[in-house]
DNA sequence: CTGTTATATACATTGTTATGTATATACATG
DNA sequence: CATGTATATACATAACAATGTATATAACAG
């Protein structure tokens, strides 16, 4: 999927987002998010109802209930998006810095990025 | 700014999202967007209102005139709200990989007043 | 087959949002 | 000051979205 308004609207709805936060890194069956969010049970359905149109979940059944996770796809795509904006608040070697940095502790065979 | 539903909310609408990706880089005049996008002055006014007031973007007059910039710190803020979920689609170490690629072509441009 | 549990959907309601028209404000120019 | 141009806002309208209640479907247990 793309990155447009409809994705976004998608996000748009502070319950959605407490869902899709839940489900980071987790597959979870409705009810798991009934408690988690304060809403009804088909409130919850309809949210994932939503978010499955959208390609942002995914669907599997597990005896009478069904597992919903997160489908890595469109946060690779918004992802992919923010590229577009990233010279906004640094430069890319910025970036790569502070990447590096970050990995220097696993792994410290990387090619240093300048000389 | 945190990334929350508020945030996505300001991004959910078409013609907004037009907006923005218009002012991707460059300082924009209300008219000038009111030529991009397809809705009237009164329409632009209200959305870049909307932006200003999500913190998206800023302003400086200029003249009669009101020239609209974006702010870099949202897109900041969703990049790191998005590593929350960087490693459901592949490790920092490919992503890093995939960093130094996209920089080597560049690299000694950005580098250069430093050498 | 019966009763129970898990999930999905139809409907009504309520609140929100985007838009155009019309008007106001602010600055510029002569 | 008078006129024109750029931008902002008030108001009405129409479309949309989120929620709860009630009900439907589907799978499981006995």
């Amino acid at each position: 999927m793309r990155v447009n308004a409809d994705f976004f609207q998608t996000l748009s709805d502070p319950t959605r987002l407490r869902i899709v936060e839940a489900m980071r890194g987790r597959e979870c069956a409705v009810g798991d998010l009934v408690e988690r969010v304060a809403i009804r049970q088909s409130g919850v359905s309809r949210h994932l109802r939503i978010l499955h149109d959208a390609g942002l979940v995914q669907v599997r059944p597990d005896g009478q209930r069904r597992l919903y996770s997160l489908r890595p796809e469109p946060f690779r795509d918004l992802d992919a998006w923010l590229d577009g904006y990233r010279r906004h608040w640094e430069s890319r070697l910025d970036r790569l810095a502070r990447a590096l940095e970050q990995q220097r502790a696993k792994r410290s065979h990387l090619t240093e990025p300048r000389r």
